[in-house]
DNA sequence: TGTACATCAGTGAACGCGCGTTCACTGATGTAC
DNA sequence: TGTACATCAGTGAACGCGCGTTCACTGATGTAC
C-alpha cells in the first residue's frame, strides 16, 4: 500500500463537493422561484430555467420533485427558525404575542413556504423519505415553541402545549387564508389579531400545566 | 289574458324540480364517493359513473368541478353542524373538551370532507361564487362554535375567540395529518389530546375576554 | 290527428393542456497501460 | 505522448398519463297551427 488510497479519497471528496454545489444551486433557484410564484405554479421546467440547466439534469441531483421541495422547505425553515430564536434571545422575555405574531407575519410574507407546508401536510403519496425530512423540519420549529412554553413555566405537558400551540397558528395562517370579500390587507389583520388572542388563551390557559 | 301564464309556470316549476332532483342525485354520488376515495382522487368521471351518467352530463347541471365540489361539502357541512347543535341542545352544559373532541373525531373519521375543506381554503384560482357558498359554510360552523363560547362567559369577542379555536382545531387537523412514523391510530389519539388541551387552555383562557 | 319546429337532457368520443419523468445521446474529464 | 476505455454531467425531445372540459350529435317531449 501506498499513498494512492488517500488521494484517491481526496478526489471523490472534491468531487462529492461540487457536486453538492450544483445541488445547492437548483435549491436556491426553487427557493428563489418559491418567492415569486406559488407553490402549484412552480414546475420542474421553471426550476431548470431559473437555475440555467435542463429539465433532465435535475434528475440528477433529486430523485422527484418532492424530494427537491422538501429541501427547499428545509431552507426557509431554518431562516425562520433563526428569526424566531433571535427573537427569543434578544428579547428574554418575549411575549408568546410576539412569537405568534412574528411567526404569523413571516408566513403571510413567505407565502409559499406557507404552501408547502400544507403540501407535505394535506397530501398523501408523498414518498416516505421526503416526508421524515419534513418531520425535521416540524420538529425544528416545535422546538423554538417549547423553550418558549418552558419559559412562561408550562411544566407537565411542554411538548404537547407547543405542539398545539403551533397547530393553531397553522391553524388561523389555513383558515383564514381565502377568507372571501376581504383583501389581503385586512385578512392579514385578522389573522395578527387572532394570533394575539390565541397567544393570549395559551399564556393564560396554559400556565399551570 | 287568461290563466295560460300560471299553467305554464307551474309546468316551468315541475321542471325545475326535476332538474333540482337531478343536481341532487349528481351531489349524492359525489358525497358517497368522498366518503369512499381521498379528495384528489375523486375525478368527473368517477362521479359520472356512480351516478350513472356520462360526464358531459355532469356540466349540464354545474358550471365546473369547483361549483360541484362545494356543494358535496356545504351537504357534509350541514351534517357535522347538526350533530354539534344536537350536542349542544342535549348536554346543556358540554365542555369545549367534548365540542372540540366530537368536532375532530367528526373530521377524522370523514377525512375527505376536511381535504375538501383544505381544498377550498388553501387552494388560489377558485371561481368567487363557489368561494362565497364555501364562506357560508365556514360561518354557520362558526356560528355553532360562538354560541359555545358565549355560554361559558366570554363576552367581548365571542366572534373573535370561536375563530381564533375553530383555526386551532383545523391547526390540529391539518399539521399532525401525515405524522410521520406514527399509525393512524397514534394519530388520532395525539390529536384528540391536544384538540383537549387547547379546548381546555380556550376555556380557562377566554374566560374573561 | 298530423306535421313542422323548438327545447333540452343526455352522450361517447375527442380535445387540450400541463407536467413529472425518462430516453437515447453527446461531450468532457479522468484512468490504465 | 498516445490510445482505448470508463465515468458521469448534461441535454432536447419525447413519453405517458391524468383529467377537466367541450363537441357534435341523438332522441324524447312539448308547442303551434
Amino acid at each position: 500500500m501506498h499513498h494512492k488510497p488517500d488521494h484517491k479519497s481526496t478526489l471523490i471528496k472534491l468531487k462529492e463537493n461540487e457536486r453538492e454545489v450544483r445541488r445547492n444551486l437548483i435549491i436556491d433557484a426553487s427557493v428563489s422561484l418559491f418567492a415569486r410564484k406559488p407553490f402549484n405554479q412552480v414546475g420542474m421546467r421553471d426550476i431548470a430555467a431559473e437555475a440555467g440547466i435542463s429539465p433532465a439534469s435535475i434528475y440528477r441531483y433529486f430523485a422527484d420533485r418532492d424530494e427537491l421541495f422538501v429541501e427547499a422547505l428545509y431552507r426557509e425553515a431554518k431562516v425562520i427558525g433563526k428569526n424566531l430564536e433571535k427573537l427569543l434571545e434578544e428579547n428574554k422575555n418575549a411575549s408568546m404575542e410576539k412569537l405568534a405574531c412574528d411567526f404569523v407575519e413571516y408566513l403571510l410574507d413567505h407565502d409559499t413556504f406557507f404552501q408547502m407546508m400544507s403540501h407535505f401536510m394535506i397530501d398523501g403519496g408523498i414518498n416516505e423519505t421526503s416526508l421524515a425530512r419534513f418531520n425535521e423540519i416540524e420538529r425544528y420549529l416545535l422546538n423554538i415553541f417549547d423553550e418558549s412554553f418552558a419559559k412562561i413555566g408550562v411544566k407537565e405537558n411542554v411538548r404537547l402545549v407547543s405542539h398545539a400551540f403551533f397547530a393553531s397558528l397553522n391553524g388561523i395562517l389555513i383558515t383564514f387564508r381565502n377568507y372571501p370579500g376581504r383583501d389581503k390587507k385586512e385578512i392579514r389583520k385578522h389573522m395578527l389579531r387572532l394570533a394575539s388572542i390565541t397567544a393570549g388563551v395559551f399564556e393564560k390557559g396554559a400556565a399551570g400545566l
